[in-house]
DNA sequence: TGCAAATGCTACACACAAGTCTCAGTTATG
DNA sequence: CATAACTGAGACTTGTGTGTAGCATTTGCA
């Protein structure tokens, strides 16, 4: 499940190593989609050439990155319950989530997709998720949009623009945490976006569990 | 007013050079922002040594594309009379005219802005008129966001996903031409998620006039 | 028509990031 | 503790994009 899933596992700091480079490659990334490796490095407190020696190519790295991301995703998609919870509750749940793991920035999503393809470096089991969320979404009549392509391009949207806010944004209004009024903004755009019918209705399950 | 504005004025073709290298450089950018002055070059139908002639670096070139964006944005700005007509009937029509200018790629602006500062490339001329456009929605009761930075933010992202989406999906409808299915999906989606209490009003000046 | 300007083409210099290798020193782990 | 694994540091090659220069040719313009 880790980055290369060798023949042999590595030793305890090696482990280390890697999962150092890997958030370190995630913050400078998010910062400069082209930033070099030895940046990533620096950042890291390793030399450039133990990233090397953990991942054999730029590309590899690139491609564990998002990985993580994925993986990230498939939790909060699986925390949300969005098979079974009542969908707007799943939808708001999920959203607290993508903000407490970080997952804001698109131009790390972007990185692996080659130019050429431009496919989504989501993996199916996320985008299957996703689609399952807004489909009961529109069943449950919470939403009128019809295209669950449209659905979570908007809402991967609004997720990143909300992430980007800066914290003084009157938008974000006095809550408490910052993710939590990050969270509930996307929660109401997206739900307005789509075309709920109705006001955005509170969440009828756990809010912070 | 042009690229370089030099001291003295280019020949005709000279000038007619820059434009198809502007041209080119915009679609092969949009595609993949990483492109070779060269397949710029091959794409415009010049010698890569033209393009350093009429930019004497790439981030002249760079520089230039997004004023020519700027410029765009202004034009649709003053065409869509963002200070005087109804807010909503110039929402309208500002969208269709971006539509129209193919100033869908927000990857093209993000060229410009370094890494380190994240400043937005948009002029402030543009961002000025688009403050204008949310302020006047906002006292007309159209929408309820009080942010004027999360206002256009949010509409940049809508119309980049808008421009996105595939020609076939639902969401476009079965509206004859495709820019204005477009428009008019972004014109809906804005309005919703910036809070507009009524559904979305038509506009009530020119469409497509 | 004649001249200056613009272009295509080739060759070259330069910078820089990616990737490889070696070796001495450090650290985990059986 | 003894061995094997990991690391840092440095040198090195390679590939590639950028930018410059020269020269023959074409093209706009007065």
């Amino acid at each position: 499940m880790s980055a290369d899933a060798g023949p042999r596992r590595l030793r305890a700091d090696a482990e280390r190593s890697t999962a150092r480079i890997l958030a370190a490659a995630e913050e400078v990334l998010a910062a400069d989609p082209a930033a070099t490796l030895e940046r990533i490095a620096d950042a890291a407190g390793v030399a450039r050439a133990t990233v090397h020696r953990r991942f054999s190519s730029r590309k590899a790295l690139l491609e564990a990155l998002t990985g993580v991301l994925n993986e990230r995703y498939l939790c909060g998609l699986d925390q949300a319950r969005v098979a079974t919870a009542p969908p707007v509750a799943a939808l708001y749940r999920l959203t607290e989530l993508l903000f407490e793991l970080k997952v804001g920035s698109r131009a790390i999503m972007e990185l692996t997709a080659d130019p050429a393809t431009q496919m989504t470096p989501l993996s199916p089991e996320v985008t299957a998720g996703l689609e399952l969320l807004f489909r009961r979404l529109h069943e449950a009549g919470e939403i009128t949009a019809t295209d669950t392509a449209w659905c979570f391009a908007l809402y991967l949207a609004v997720v990143h623009e909300a992430a980007q806010l800066p914290a003084n944004s009157p938008m974000l209004g006095t809550e408490a945490g910052d993710v939590g009024a990050r969270a509930d903004l996307t929660y109401r755009t997206v739900l307005a976006a789509l075309g709920g019918g109705r006001p955005p209705a509170e969440p009828r399950a756990g809010r912070t569990a």
